[in-house]
RNA sequence: AGCGGGGUGGAGCAGUCUGGAGUGCUCGCAGGGCCCAUAACCCUGAGGUCGCGUGGUUCAAAUCCCGCCCCCGCUACCA
């Protein structure tokens, strides 16, 4: 953490379906790392979006009776809206139908054509007609496709661009052993690992059956193929190669889903070998979620909106769910019932009303400035180790314990009997402590409880002893559902 | 098939890498305390052979090694 600047990305959302909570999941731990870099007053730019093209989406907007940008405009919408319900403070949020976007994926295709990386090929699979589409061997139900059992696959064969992945396969495995840290979690890494060293094939970048898409620019009856694009919105979206991009690349932090760990670490990286960018630090990847023990999914109908379910809970409280509920990197079940045990224990009993008995006391009886013994409870050196590595479980494990702490030194002292203003100070000063670490989780809450004791959400005030002031009880930081 | 993850008191999870009394968290259950506070807070207790071998290493294993069983993912041109 001795950087100035923090660069973290999350994937950019494909605009197929609408948002869920397996997409908020990920942009909550992008803007919790994004704001805790902020309070230490670094330089952060945080990028999120949507990727928006392909021949999917294409036959999508087909099948709504829309034009495709129209669709993806809408949906494009919808996981803005998502995130801003949510809280996220990103600093940009790009569409790879972008202008920008577009102009500066086909000067990298320039660049990377000019270092010998592209060449033509064939490219031969297994086409059904009615989809006008390839079928993979995975999607192949019965040796048919799945949505037309009844027809046969055609075997074809057509022109097609590829990129020289396999040259890239040595350059990849010294990139994993040099930077131990480039795939977390480690048990990630080594499944990649051990997949690259399983040989690599040069990639397919093009297709010439869909026109959704931006156009190949080494040879204009090709479009090109949308993951080889979408990768690259990380550096459009800082403006690559300009002074903006010098500033910020290499990201410090790209969050992925595991469905998309094979793009990012393995692709993504010769990418930028190819052109000679540097790479990212750390590809960190987060596990999938079930909701309500469920696979999410549409043909299950529990698709929830992130919007649907903040106007149920709150911002807050599903930020604090998904950072603490689950370890990072492993599945997780996103149960509403453990939601809201979380929301009414932790959040309304033991924040909540900590918060709450303090500034009762403080306002009656006064506070009177002393040395904070009390705090040194708070493990702060811990929970700044732990954000190194990114548990973020751990970090509020940590924070609750010690909240737990003051609960404990209310009951002992029983100020409401003394009326100690300096016991009233030492909690009052280490509920701001709690109310500044946990402000990267649930921003609204810490910023009620600064505006309360009048302190600023800093990383560095935490040290500072807290300013003596008149203190004004307001209204409770969380009902219980 | 290959690779990976999981199997811990009634429920859901941490803890396993870096071995040290079965420790912890959120609940549930049984008792008590407090009255400042959101019927919140605090304390105590019951409850587990940490999947199986009754395997190996060790003074010591939930943790390391070996074997087995059961669940769940991933396997590139699907975004």
């Amino acid at each position: 953490m001795t950087n100035k600047k923090f660069y973290v990305t999350t994937a950019i959302d494909y605009v197929s379906g609408e948002p869920h909570v397996g997409h908020a999941y990920q942009k909550i731990i992008a803007d919790v790392l994004a704001r805790w870099n902020k309070i230490q007053g670094k330089d952060v730019f945080f990028l999120t979006g949507t990727d928006e093209h392909g021949q999917k989406i294409s036959k999508a907007a087909e099948k709504a009776g829309k034009s495709e940008k129209e669709f993806v405009d809408e949906l494009s919408k919808k996981f803005k809206q998502a995130w801003k319900s949510l809280n996220l403070d990103y600093d940009r949020f790009i569409r790879t139908t972008d202008k920008d976007h577009e102009e500066k994926v086909q000067e990298f295709i320039k660049l990377m054509n000019k270092k010998g990386d592209i060449h033509k090929g064939k490219y031969s699979g297994l086409y059904c007609v009615d989809c006008e589409a390839y079928v993979t061997e995975k999607d192949l139900v019965g040796g048919k496709c799945p949505f037309h059992p009844n027809k046969e696959l055609t075997e074809l064969s057509e022109e097609a661009y590829f990129f020289k992945l396999s040259k890239y396969q040595n350059k990849l495995l010294e990139l994993y052993e040099k930077n131990k840290k480039y795939i977390l979690p480690k048990f990630r890494r080594q499944e990649i690992i051990n997949r690259v060293k399983e040989g690599l094939k040069d990639l397919n970048i093009t297709r010439t059956n869909f026109s959704w898409g931006i156009p190949f620019p080494l040879d204009k009856k090709h479009v090109t193929y949308v993951w080889y694009e979408a990768l690259l919105n990380y550096i459009t979206g800082i403006d690559w190669p300009s002074k903006k991009f010098k500033k910020f690349w290499p990201a410090d932090v790209q969050l992925l889903g595991i469905d998309n760990s094979w793009f990012h670490c393995v692709i993504w990286p010769a990418m930028l070998m190819s052109v000679g960018i540097k790479t990212a630090n750390t590809i960190l990847i987060n596990g999938f979620l079930t909701f309500n023990s469920q696979k999410i999914s549409k043909s299950l109908g529990n698709v929830i909106s992130p919007i649907a379910l903040e106007e149920k809970y709150g911002a807050d409280s599903i930020r604090y769910f998904v950072c603490r509920n689950f370890v990072f990197g492993q599945d997780g079940d996103f149960s509403e019932q453990a939601l809201i045990d979380r929301h009414n224990n932790e959040l309304a009993n033991k924040l909540g009303n900590l918060v709450s008995r303090v500034t009762s006391l403080a306002e009656k009886y006064g506070i009177e400035k002393t040395k904070n013994k009390l705090i040194k409870k708070l493990k702060l050196k811990k929970i700044e180790n732990y954000f190194e590595n990114y548990e973020l479980d751990k970090i509020l494990n940590e924070i609750f314990a010690f909240i737990d702490v003051c609960n404990e030194y209310v009951q002992s002292k029983k100020p409401w009997e003394t009326h100690d203003k300096k016991v009233l100070y030492e909690l009052v000063d280490s509920i701001k402590a709690i109310a500044i670490l946990l402000w990267a989780f649930i921003p609204e809450t810490s910023e009620k409880i600064a505006k309360q004791f009048n302190f600023k959400i800093d990383y560095n005030e935490i040290e500072k002893p807290l300013k003596v002031e008149k203190i004004k009880k307001e209204g409770i930081l969380f009902e219980k559902i």
